[in-house]
DNA sequence: GTCAGTGCAAACTTTTTGCAACTAC
DNA sequence: GTAGTTGCAAAAAGTTTGCACTGAC
């Protein structure tokens, strides 16, 4: 299951590579290759980790975020900003979900909502040509409401 | 009605301060009399330039910082993170609104959606305590739309 | 063989931090 | 007087860029 992902996505890179006269280096599956490995969230750091670690494919930095416009481009990447590093997330077959975010420890959660999901894609914009969509709900998360509870 | 709203958050702000034993600097307050002046969103560069231009208020780039954070834990300002730096907006007494990224251009537009609005509001999360939320579509503007259907 | 793509290092930008001077309390 | 705040400059962190080398076509 995991693997016909990665061959499907695989293959709609090659596509977008043909279809944009660019070139099929190996560095550019390597990188799809882990991006496809890693469950939720990830940022340029962490992808640079996973790529030495676990794919023994050693890439500089300049070619993760060169790759990364890319992939992005090619719609098989979504990018997401919260704290100060951007952060990343494979695109093509994952859940749309939505993003928890604790204002105090900076803990990201994902979660799901039928209706809210539907509500967000019945909205029609003018003028617009919406490709998907982010929603972060800021708060504060159960271990630092308590937390706070206590120090006051 | 502009004054009186700088009015209140100037109260709110002093209020705040008592509560957690912090010092009623004028800095504070101009910081967030300019703040309150500004429609829509703005990064610490742009609020930076706006304090000397308008306020004739030098502050440095640290105490900017230093007293936003403040504010967003006083609750009236908010952080977005759209593009490559940090975007801010006032939150006492702003329609709440949604965002449209071209991911093309990187333009942002406000919009507003009633029902969207509600959708979310209605949206209960356990184990966590929301204060507010953020919702970006990305999609293509009119004008990139436009450019690429040219460029093809 | 050619030129897109890569790695490296330097540059750049935004944000954070350490410290001396200042000032609200 | 005392600590919270400020400004400055240096440092840190993330990302971009210039350039020589490599390799996909």
């Amino acid at each position: 299951m995991e693997e016909k992902i990665k061959d499907t996505v695989k293959q709609i890179l090659t596509e977008y590579l043909q279809k944009n006269g660019l070139r099929k280096t190996p560095e550019r599956y390597a990188i799809l290759e882990t991006i496809y490995s890693i469950r939720g969230h990830f940022d340029v750091d962490e992808l640079y980790g996973y790529m030495a670690e676990k794919e023994k494919f050693r890439v500089s930095r300049a070619t993760l975020y060169n790759t990364i416009v890319l992939l992005i481009d090619a719609g098989l990447v979504i990018k997401h900003q919260f704290g100060n590093t951007s952060q990343y997330e494979r695109s093509y077959n994952n859940e749309t979900h939505h993003h928890m975010i604790c204002t105090c420890c900076g803990k990201v959660s994902e979660f799901e909502d039928e209706s809210l999901k539907q509500a967000i894609a019945q909205t029609r914009l003018k003028g617009f040509h919406a490709s998907h969509y982010s929603l972060y709900i800021y708060g504060l998360c159960g271990k630092c409401v308590a937390a706070k509870r206590k120090k006051k």
